[in-house]
DNA sequence: GCCAACGTTGGC
DNA sequence: GCCAACGTTGGC
């Protein structure tokens, strides 16, 4: 089993708006960027364990669980030129971009804040708190996954 | 709102 | 293939 951690804009879709989804799932579309493309379509899959990470915020941070159901498969707002992710280099018989589905699992007791990832000498390497990161989507060693844990 | 740190685009 | 210009991300 694979650890990751997915970043998201509360104002656009938060933990809540996952929670109270139809079935507490969603797919995961609008991902534009290779590598973190490549990771979704080629290693995320069915069960594996997700940090929900809110970014752009007040306190940006980790704030709950979520689990992989469904694995990659085409992202169709890629297709559609009225939404904000349309690109017109990406066709449904030779799809660029791609996605997958994730469930609810829980919310932390509490937000687990970037500030105090960063201070974690046990995080140093964490992909998240290396300067410059951007990546919306990112591996978490399980040894890193256990440890943020045991901050909640 | 600012701006550093990227990634992408396109002229050459 | 290089690289300047531009756009985006995301912390602060």
């Amino acid at each position: 089993m694979n650890y990751w951690l997915m970043k998201s804009e509360p104002d656009a879709f938060s933990i809540t708006d996952l929670e109270q989804r139809p079935g507490q799932s969603e797919h995961w579309d609008g991902v534009r960027n290779y590598q973190a493309r490549n990771m979704m379509r080629d290693d995320m899959k069915i069960g594996d364990q997700v940090f929900f990470y809110h970014s752009n915020c007040d306190v940006p941070g980790i704030v709950g669980i979520a689990e992989v159901v469904k694995e990659s498969y085409p992202d169709f707002t890629a297709f559609d030129p009225d939404d904000k992710h349309f690109d017109p280099k990406s066709r449904p018989d030779k799809p660029t971009w791609f996605m997958v589905d994730v469930r609810f699992v829980r919310k932390l007791e509490r937000t687990i804040s970037l500030q105090e990832l960063k201070q974690r000498p046990e995080l140093a390497d964490l992909a998240l708190v290396r300067r410059g990161n951007r990546l919306s989507i990112m591996p978490v060693s399980k040894a890193h996954w256990d440890m943020i844990l045991t901050l909640e």
